[in-house]
DNA sequence: CGCATCTATCGAAGAATGTCAATACGTGCC
DNA sequence: GGCACGTATTGACATTCTTCGATAGATGCG
């Protein structure tokens, strides 16, 4: 993810904001934290459901968001898919923020 | 703001979403990223409408958002308004993400 | 005071987002 | 193959967001 230093490009802009909108969402915020204290640091989608309260669909529809922004990481195995952060990804945004 | 360790209350998601939500948006990066390259670190929206190519109306309202969030300050000096990067809010942030 | 300049706010239109119910897709087990 | 289970996708709806034009507020200068 490019450094927030001089001026970005408009593009660099697009791509900076895609990954902060992803954690822009308080449902999201949640399920990264529930990711991050769970135990082997993954979890599926069944893990997450019930604690943030919305259905399946649409946590599927949110991890679809956290993985496209690169910010966890998704797994098959089985039937279930796992998912676990991505921790580079994480570090790069938090440079951008300390480097604007 | 709140680290992301162990599980968040829905509280704790709010205002940590709320912060990343202000910086998710391109415009709002580009913002950003004008005040730092600024000189004196300031800039006012007179200087900020023609870079983003908005209307002066909603380049005040990105910085509003902004400044509601913490992430910038605001000082009046004569007819102009000042805005800088509140460096505190940002390294805040960045530890909140390093801390997931 | 009257006017020009800079900023904030309001109302409206269009786009994007979050959510659900329903359905389709994949995987493994009988 | 057939079924059960977990996940992804679709379509629809309500809400929120971004943006503009217009207007109101604030500040300073003649």
């Amino acid at each position: 993810m490019p450094r927030i230093t001089s001026t970005l490009t408009a593009e660099d802009a697009e791509r900076v904001a895609q990954v902060f909108k992803a954690i822009g969402d308080p449902t999201r915020v949640m399920l990264l934290s529930l990711i991050a204290s769970s135990s082997g640091g993954e979890a599926c989608i069944c893990d997450l459901t019930a604690p943030v309260g919305l259905s399946q669909g649409t946590v599927s529809h949110h991890m679809k968001l956290l993985a496209d922004a690169g910010l966890v990481t998704r797994e098959q195995r089985g039937k279930w898919a796992y998912f676990a952060l991505n921790d580079g990804a994480l570090d790069a945004a938090a440079d951008a923020l300390r480097s604007v």
